[in-house]
DNA sequence: ACCAGATATTTTAAGTGTCAATCTTCTGGA
DNA sequence: TCCAGAAGATTGACACTTAAAATATCTGGT
């Protein structure tokens, strides 16, 4: 996982630039934990309950809705990884069979992965897994605040990238 | 970084579970594409801007409040994570000369990390420039709204803590 | 004084992630 | 036809991450 950290919180209290300054690093850091810690659980339940990690799971996620496969490079897009990324990960579940990766058009650049049956019967379980979790994790957020969220989530992704710079 | 991804939305049109259930699901997808996208682009700057990555900017953080320095256990408390893993962050910092690790308590396990003066200086700047790289960031976000944002991720923390299982 | 267990830290193994270099295969113009 | 460059994928080097094993040191009870 991930990476870290909460504690950038820190040096928040110091610097006092102007007053949205300090607002945009606290919501910032506010949103970083939320996140962290929630993807840490599912992390960890994927570990116990399926002895798989993220990655893998997202993966299998992506080729689930596509009987035909996908490329290594549709899969790296996808996931929004590097393609050398890609690549292991896709070789750890080769190793498990759950995906095949074959060679088949007459480009024979192109390697295209697909879900095994074995593959797919895994990842529907997997997946109802998951829904339950986060489900749990969000039942104490009521559908209204669930809405409001989701609006100003959507605000701040297209402030995001309005400021690319 | 640790990861990905924001195609677990994939299969999220599937699996018609209880009508909260799908919610649940599309705002974590939501949250996550939106914080994975602030962290990717900070660490971009990290690395163009001064050559460096987000955790041993989190590492300075953590220690830039602390003249007297942390003990390794209380650095990685502090950030989260794996005791061995700030083992070779802080190797690594200390390569740069930015931090020192001494032993100098009566106790000889007790390892202390503290900013030197170039570590402190280093990390003021680098803290400006991210201050500002956030705030562009939020900038098309109104302070209604990131107030509403606050009090709303405070309420999801409060949920994902409150159903610990 | 001794030593069993506790505590602080580092090391190790495996997975994830990036970028840059390389390999293979294709493609389009001379 | 031929070949320079484009395109798909893998590999290699490095960084981060964790959990578990190994090290080193300390502490308290006998």
């Amino acid at each position: 996982m991930p990476n870290s950290t909460a504690t950038r919180r820190a040096f928040t209290e110091k610097l006092g630039g102007a007053p949205h300054s300090k607002s945009s690093l606290r919501l910032w850091l506010r949103l970083l934990s939320c996140s962290m810690i929630i993807e840490r659980r599912i992390r960890v339940r994927l570990e116990e309950d399926f002895q798989t990690t993220l990655p893998r799971f997202d993966v299998m996620a992506a080729l689930e809705r596509e009987p035909d496969g996908l490329t290594m490079s549709q899969l790296s897009a996808a996931l929004l990884v590097s393609n050398g990324n890609v690549t292991g990960i896709v070789n750890r579940l080769i190793e498990e069979l759950l995906v095949v990766r074959t060679v088949e058009s007459g480009d024979r650049r192109i390697a295209t992965v697909r879900l095994t049956r074995k593959g797919r019967e895994t990842f529907q379980r997997m997946a109802r897994s998951h829904e339950k979790w986060v489900d749990k994790m969000f039942a104490g957020v009521s559908d209204a605040q669930m809405a409001q969220l989701m609006k100003l989530l959507a605000g701040v992704r297209h402030s995001i990238d309005a400021h690319v710079d």
